[in-house]
DNA sequence: GTTTTACTGTAAAACGTTTAACAGGTGGAC
DNA sequence: GTCCACCTGTTAAACGTTTTACAGTAAAAC
């Protein structure tokens, strides 16, 4: 019942020819006679055969099978990635197989490991923080390796592709003070990623050029509901801010889950910005206005660049920078400058103010 | 500089023992000497030595390798489905290959079939269509299959590991007819999946049974921005519904999505009943009413009876039916039963009609 | 008619592991 | 003192492919 699987030497045995000449029609590296091939064919058929990968890939040294590794498989945005990898990887005929290091360093570290086990041809990773992993620092000559998003391009040794995170806080930060706001809260996940710190340090030096005020960073963490109590309880000990700036999809949702709780209004007591572009954020009476990244870009750039150093492209690592976009919509209202004709931000502070008492009960 | 990776033989040679010895302290199956142990570990160390999985593979002929298999990779549900697998997976030593066939039949079977050239030690699979491949079917009796989400559990010759789709629908259905609600949409992604089949089902079901009337299901197939041209497309050659039931997480995006286009406001002017239960769905002004799926409990079970049949289980394929629960939050208003004291549905009808008339423009 | 060339098919040697079978040495039981 | 068991370590044979080298045949070139 439980039969063996069918190997090169059954099909063989069966259409009456030698393995070499099946395993020709299966790669298709040596012409074979119409006749045979369809022999070979159908007697691969009957037995449902089908290319051990492991034999075939330890024979041959090539793999066909890439590794991805995030962060965490619950974001959305490193889904998305994924996802765009696996059609591009697909289209090549190539496998993937996904690891998540759950934002810990050492989990990372031996995810890595047992990913590097399968000879994989190359590794798109997402680092959980912005020194890059040992065990892939060591690996970069013989593998191919892009490190996309959590990275600082400069320090790394391999390709990155990455947005330029800077521009994005400054993007956001200077569409609010068009709007008329100074008073900022950033709503970090963590400060001691490289990104959200270079999206802080952009929010904040725009900010503070254009107003003199300093937007305050609050670190979130990165699982939205602990976030939300994180910024609750934030909120319970600072005034109001006329704006928050999201710096991650997560930390956007940490957010509005806090303000939804304490009934603070979006945009009529504070406006928000949120980072990445998800139908969600679009699917509300009050559309979120978002810096969107775009993720089809950055999957895009990530698989041609692993492709080319695949195929044994050696040159010097590449960084890659893309840049993001503002996606405005409803969720940032226009206010009265602080210190332009009306003292606009006191009166919408104590506003604030009011209700949130209210909601605190 | 690209130097060749390094193998057994190459730690046995510098740290003077032979490979089998190697072997052995890598792999654990028989004693060794406690001051070989250590050359050998620092031997390895030194060449940063990594067991080849493919050679491992191909002559232990186990793997540690399952194929999941899901839809979309961009759908929610499916991910932190994944999420939670990987987690289990690794925590037994398993590494996870992950394919997604795009909700097409074709690919689906292909996608198998490279999964198959794994030599998995098994599949978790939420097949497209309620038909069980065929690929899948052929190989049940050698490979250990866990059918998840979409199948009909009857049919199936693996174990499945579902959600009682027709209770769903009916719970929804009965709390909606409750709340006074008669007039119901049910937005479905694909009429011909039997889970949808079921929940539209068991809320017809319910609904005629207690009102009398017939929900109508709207087809708006599984992608959020085109569900939302659909649905508002429908919205505006009939009447609004008192109330949507929407049937899948994506449906859910999309009804959202053509409902705020329209201004049409929840619950004021239409309810809605969300199915999946993600923290974006609560981070709102109106949280939303939403059929959770016990995700934990699905990726857990699913495991478990992979893991079963892992370690050599042959007994007659077992179905885990598990139940939805209904989170009551804002989304869902209470209104005054039609035929009751006030003719509250066609008040409410009309009321509709005026405000997506103005939407309409 | 002989030599080339081209074309197909096969034999056989790896690839890096696991593992059965064996070898050598030590210590205990008798 | 002999025998046996035990403990460690090694040898060598697979596992299912890919691929090189070669053989055989037929067609083309001379």
């Amino acid at each position: 019942m439980t039969r063996r699987r069918a190997t090169l030497k059954d099909v063989a045995d069966r259409a009456g020819v030698s393995i070499a000449t099946v395993s020709n029609v299966f790669t298709g590296r040596k012409a074979v006679n119409d006749e045979l091939r369809m022999r070979v064919e159908r007697a691969a058929k009957e037995l449902s055969f089908q290319i051990d990968r492991a034999a075939s890939q330890l024979k041959s040294g090539k793999a066909r099978v890439v590794g991805v590794l995030v962060p965490d498989l619950d974001d959305t945005f490193f889904t998305s990635l994924i996802s765009r990898i696996e059609l591009m990887a697909l289209e090549e005929g190539y496998d993937v197989i996904v690891a998540s290091s759950r934002d810990d360093r050492q989990l990372e570290e031996s995810r890595l490991h047992t990913l590097l086990g399968w000879r994989p041809s190359g590794i798109i990773a997402v680092p959980c923080s912005d020194t890059v992993p040992t065990i892939l620092a060591r690996e970069v000559a013989r593998l191919p390796t892009v490190l996309v998003d959590r990275v600082v391009p400069e320090a790394a040794t391999a390709d990155t592709v990455t947005i330029d995170n800077f521009e994005a806080g400054q993007i956001a930060g200077r569409y609010l003070v068009e709007m008329g706001h100074s008073d900022i809260a950033l709503a970090a996940s963590h400060l001691d990623i490289a990104p959200i710190r270079e999206r802080v340090r952009g929010a904040v030096s725009i900010v503070q050029e254009l107003t003199g005020k300093e937007p305050v960073a609050v670190a979130l963490g990165s699982n939205a509901e602990r976030g939300a109590d994180i910024f609750a309880h934030w909120l319970e000990r600072h005034p109001l801010p006329s704006a928050v700036f999201a710096l991650t999809n997560v930390t956007t949702l940490a957010v509005l889950t806090a303000l939804a709780r304490q009934r603070i209004d979006i945009p009529d007591q504070v406006s928000l910005i949120a980072f990445d572009d998800y139908t969600w954020m679009s699917a509300r009476k009050t559309a979120l206005t978002a810096i969107r990244q775009p993720v089809d870009d950055i999957a895009r750039l990530a698989w041609e660049r692993l492709q080319l150093r695949m195929e044994g492209d050696a040159s010097q690592p590449r960084p890659s920078i893309l840049s993001t976009t503002l996606q405005v919509r409803d969720s940032t209202r226009r206010i009265a400058r602080a210190g332009d004709e009306e003292p606009a931000v006191a009166e919408q502070g104590s506003a604030a103010a009011g209700e949130r008492q209210n909601s605190i009960h």
